[in-house]
RNA sequence: GCCGGCAUAGCUCAGCUGGUAGAGCACCUGAUUUGUAAUCAGGGGGUCACGGGUUCGAGUCCUGUUGCCGGCACCA
């Protein structure tokens, strides 16, 4: 007998060789029905898997976060196999979960196209209607290795060759004439799973992720509980396209790109480039009160200066490289660049020219830690198929400052930081922030000690900050340990925008030193550190946050004071305007020959978080017709009661916080 | 950089199997002076991304280049 412990607690018995399809039918014949698998001691297993003995069973359905992966994997498995029903000459290779959905790599000469997913979605859709078992088989390595070349799939015949360990079974998939290599567990027939899916992208992928390989096409879908789930989700990707800061870029007026004339550069307008400002000037004065200085540093430096800084061998490629000699003069001659002209760089990064600062007189211990600022702009020649909208690019501004330090510095200048961060995050509006800290790599710098004192220190920091953490272990520069701060835009991509890196090796490489106390000469530690990364990707992931409506603060035109008709009402609004510009707002008049309803739609759809309206009435009283972005009602104010509320709604967040 | 897709007015798009371009919005002008999400009328505006080819004739077909989009690779 085999004893059963339910997930409520209770227990009950059942037959050797009993399956969790027993225990969901001892329950009730719905939840048999429902079954898709089983937790059994924790382990997701297939439902008719017989129990191996004594057990905790918990039967899995669409209902949970597990019965939904289960889903679209079953999903995957079914796309493989109608695929191949159709497309005869495509072979199989790997087909993972993803977030909402799945994937699966096939190899093929001739391109899939968009046009073919119609067909291949009612393949699908037949393979559930015929409600194939899906059988789980255990084979040999070696044979299963013989089964997959035999029938002409030779990557398969590799993964399993490269990933399973000699002598280990394997178990394969079956459903109708078509089977996998898989690990499981899967539903226990193809008519389980739910119609609600639907064929999303084709995209190049390379087999095993490495540009070495060939390149695979990769389909992608996505695969729900429901329809209704389904219909859901595909709302949710519109309402998300309509965030797209590039759309939203546009329709606003905040800044245009030009491939042609500039291939990943910004084109800041007005009202982008006054939120570029507001984020500027905000963090000017965090980092004023936070003990740092700004700097200034050159644009372009001597290539040697990049010798040493040790970019030049290894960064070359992705920098921007100027000659240093003056052209002929005359219109249509070729330009040749002499062979011995010296060669420059834009700088792809601040660092060096921070070491240079810091270099430049003497620094004693009494001066650490020394905290040097710029919001520095930098060029790297990014691979053309990296640059996305303003989030990556290949011209962009950094908050970077370097502050240098003592090595017991480290885990106090690494917790004042991270504070730093979390409340600029915060006053953005931020309350999710993922952080990485990753940790050595196998080939490194430094003795283990040291490199015990900086993780710890680093993960000491992201405690303090109350932020919570996930390690990726070896994937630390070679020089120490780093964290990434990530944020996400409207559709899920993940973008880094904070860091903070430990470097001993770079104060080390440019001769940075100062005098200790007893006289002698020490080297610095180096912490690079950015909040928002770079200024154009941060502005793009705010964008999308927002969904162009800006709170008051950062909103490029903050009041928009529109008068009903141009005359008594048109006057006061002029004057209305340059009051609260005296309040220090930023405000628009709008007297132009339209009606109010077409002027309240503008200005709405252009999300001004407030609207004035201006009528003989409101002249008369010297009041306002206030519209907040969103609501549909108006507040009647006396001019001066607005004067003081709206200036005070406009206050960034650490200025209120001062008050 | 790689795979695939796309490129028509400022924007969003239409333009059938080749017969030298069209709508809405925006813009300009006029009328209207308006009370909380589009007042009416008129007008101007395009080397159909760029280069080559096929053809009597190319926005449309072929080809090269560039750029953009979706992924992959890269991201100090």
């Amino acid at each position: 007998m085999i004893n059963v412990t339910l997930p409520d607690g209770s227990k009950r018995e059942f037959a050797d060789g009993a399956s969790p399809l027993d225990v969901a039918e001892s329950i009730s014949k719905s939840l048999a029905k429902k079954a898709l698998a089983a937790r059994v001691n924790g382990e997701l297993r297939d439902l008719k898997r017989p129990l191996d003995g004594d057990a905790t069973v918990a039967i899995v359905t669409d209902k949970d976060a597990d019965g939904l992966e289960l889903i679209r994997h079953d999903a995957a498995h079914v796309l493989a196999q109608a695929v191949q029903a159709l497309y005869p000459d495509t072979q199989v290779t790997i087909g993972p979960v993803i977030d909402d959905g799945f994937y699966y790599d096939f190899a093929r000469k001739v391109p899939f196209s968009t046009d073919d997913f119609e067909k291949i979605e009612a393949k699908m859709r037949e393979i559930v209607d015929a409600d194939y078992p899906i059988v789980r088989e255990v084979w040999e390595k070696d044979a299963a290795i013989a089964e997959f070349k035999r029938i002409g799939e030779d990557y398969k015949a590799q993964i399993i060759d490269d990933i399973i360990p000699p002598g280990e079974a394997i178990t394969l998939y079956r459903q109708g004439d078509w089977f996998d290599l898989c690990r499981g567990p899967h539903l226990p027939s193809t008519g389980k799973l739910p119609k609600a899916f639907k064929l999303m992208k084709m995209a190049g992928a390379y087999w095993r992720g490495d540009s070495k390989n060939e390149m695979l096409q990769r389909m992608y879908g996505t695969a729900w509980a429901s329809e209704k789930d389904l219909k859901e989700h595909l709302h949710r990707l519109e309402e998300a396209e309509k965030r797209d800061h590039r759309k939203l870029g546009a329709q606003l007026d905040l800044f245009h790109l030009d491939g042609m004339a500039a291939a990943g550069s910004v084109f800041w307008h007005p009202n982008g480039f006054q939120i570029w400002r507001q984020i500027e000037a905000y963090m000017r004065r965090r980092l004023d009160v936070s003990g740092y200085q700004e700097i200034k540093t050159p644009q372009l430096m001597d290539s040697a200066q990049w010798e040493k800084s040790g970019h030049w061998g290894k960064y070359r490629e992705n920098m921007f490289i100027v000659p240093d000699f003056i052209p002929e003069g005359d219109e249509g001659v070729e330009i040749s660049v002499p062979e011995d002209a010296k060669l420059m760089a834009l700088k792809p990064m601040n660092c060096p020219a921070h070491v240079e600062v810091f270099k430049s007189g003497q620094k004693s211990y009494r001066d650490l830690p020394l905290r040097l600022a710029e919001f520095g702009c930098c060029h790297r020649n990014e691979p053309h198929g990296a640059i996305h909208g303003i989030m990556r690019v290949r011209q962009f501004t950094q908050d970077d400052a370097h502050i240098f330090c003592r090595e017991d510095q480290i885990v106090e200048e690494s917790i004042r930081f991270c504070r730093l961060l979390e409340s600029v995050y915060r006053d953005f509006g931020f309350e999710k922030i993922a952080v990485k800290l990753s940790t050595r790599p196998d080939v490194r710098a430094g003795d283990d000690a040291t490199w015990d004192r900086a993780e710890s220190g680093l993960k000491a920091a992201v405690d303090a900050a109350g932020l919570p953490c996930e390690f990726l272990p070896g994937e630390g520069a070679f020089y120490g340990p780093k964290l990434e701060f990530q944020l996400t835009d409207a559709i899920g991509r993940v973008w880094q925008c904070g860091t903070l890196q430990l470097d001993y090796v770079l104060p080390e490489r440019l001769g940075a030193e100062y005098t200790a106390s007893d006289g002698s000469k020490q080297r610095p530690v180096m912490l690079h550190r950015a909040i928002l990364g770079s200024m154009e990707r941060f502005i793009g992931i705010l964008i999308e946050e927002f969904a162009g409506a800006f709170p008051m603060w950062l909103a490029p035109v903050q009041v928009v004071v529109a008068a009903i008709s141009d005359d008594a009402a048109g006057q006061y609004a002029d004057e209305v305007a340059a009051e609260l510009r005296k309040a220090g707002l930023r405000v628009e008049v709008d007297r132009r020959n339209e009606t109010i309803n077409y002027k309240v739609r503008e200005h709405s759809l252009a999300k001004v978080p407030v609207i004035a309206v201006v009528g003989a009435r409101e002249a008369e009283e010297r009041k306002l017709a206030l519209r907040r972005l969103g609501s549909n009602g108006q507040q009647i104010i006396s001019l001066d009661e607005a004067l003081v509320s709206l200036a005070d709604d406009a206050l960034p967040p650490d200025l209120k916080r001062a008050r």
